[in-house]
DNA sequence: ATTGATATTGAGAATCAGTCTCAATTATGG
DNA sequence: CCATAATTGAGACTGATTCTCAATATCAAT
């Protein structure tokens, strides 16, 4: 299915679609979450499967034109992915502590973004909300 | 007052209030909004104080660290900053025609974002919440 | 004011994610 | 199969940020 879709977005570009970009995409696939370019390029090697650094970042900003995945947050040690196609559209609390991600959907939050951009006369396209603190878990071990 | 609390934040570490970090404070403050490192560098040198780009990068974490500033966004050209002591919190749009950005604030939202955490155990610390989309001028110009 | 222990500075080297180069290779429509 | 244009990958390059370390500045105690 989402072979489809990037076949189609290559053709129509004139591009094509070479076996690397055939498996970054099923890599990727296989994660089904949250991911990190250099983790990406390591496990295709693994694989047997064979794309150069060059080619996975090339292939990453297409997949991002294209819809099928999303930049989450960039870190220190680099840029976060994540699949988004047939996921709903969701933001993220991210723990201080142990680096945990939690995703979470607020019908009400994001309305009230749809009024407060009207309110401003502005077309919000995108966002990205990152709540940080602290899970369940590292809250306990701090006492 | 923004002098004499960045002091008192150094003193209490053993660390030394020096006229780089002063010069620096003092750019800081003439802004009273977004600003990027590098400008921040040049500006320092146009106006005769001096500072290497060592000092501001180091300078800036310690602000950040004291909280008299915070990172606002990491484009691809750098870090933006904010001045913080004295402005009430807020989150910002994003223009992607023109790179305006635009500031609001929200209760409302605030409150929604509580209830979020509350309802996860998350202990939430700090948020930022960008919008990305088109300003009222940029909507028009695209017509 | 002098001293000494410690923190800071700055020039340039180092790091590191990401991009670019370009000659060799591959996909694709006909 | 052929011709053409796109793609690949190794390694060079870029640009922001951090690190190194010898020279210098700060400051509390004398
Ligand atoms: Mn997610
Ligand atoms: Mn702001
Ligand atoms: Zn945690
Ligand atoms: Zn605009």
């Amino acid at each position: 299915m989402e072979k489809k879709i990037f076949n189609k977005f290559l053709k129509e570009r004139g591009q094509k679609f070479t076996k690397e970009r055939s498996a970054i995409l099923q890599r990727i696939f296989s994660y089904h979450g949250h991911f990190d370019t250099e983790s990406l390029y390591l496990k295709i090697r693994e694989t047997g499967l064979k794309a150069s650094r060059a080619s996975v970042y090339r292939t990453l900003n297409l997949l991002r034109e294209c819809g099928l995945i999303e930049k989450v947050t960039k870190t220190e040690h680099g840029t976060i992915y994540e699949y988004t196609f047939g996921h709903e559209h969701h933001d993220h609390m991210l723990c201080i502590g142990c680096g945990t991600i939690i995703e979470f959907y607020s019908e009400d939050l994001e309305r009230l973004q749809e009024n407060i951009c009207r309110r401003q006369d502005f077309k919000g396209v995108t966002h990205s909300l990152e709540i940080r603190g602290y899970c369940k878990r590292c809250q306990k071990n701090k006492k």
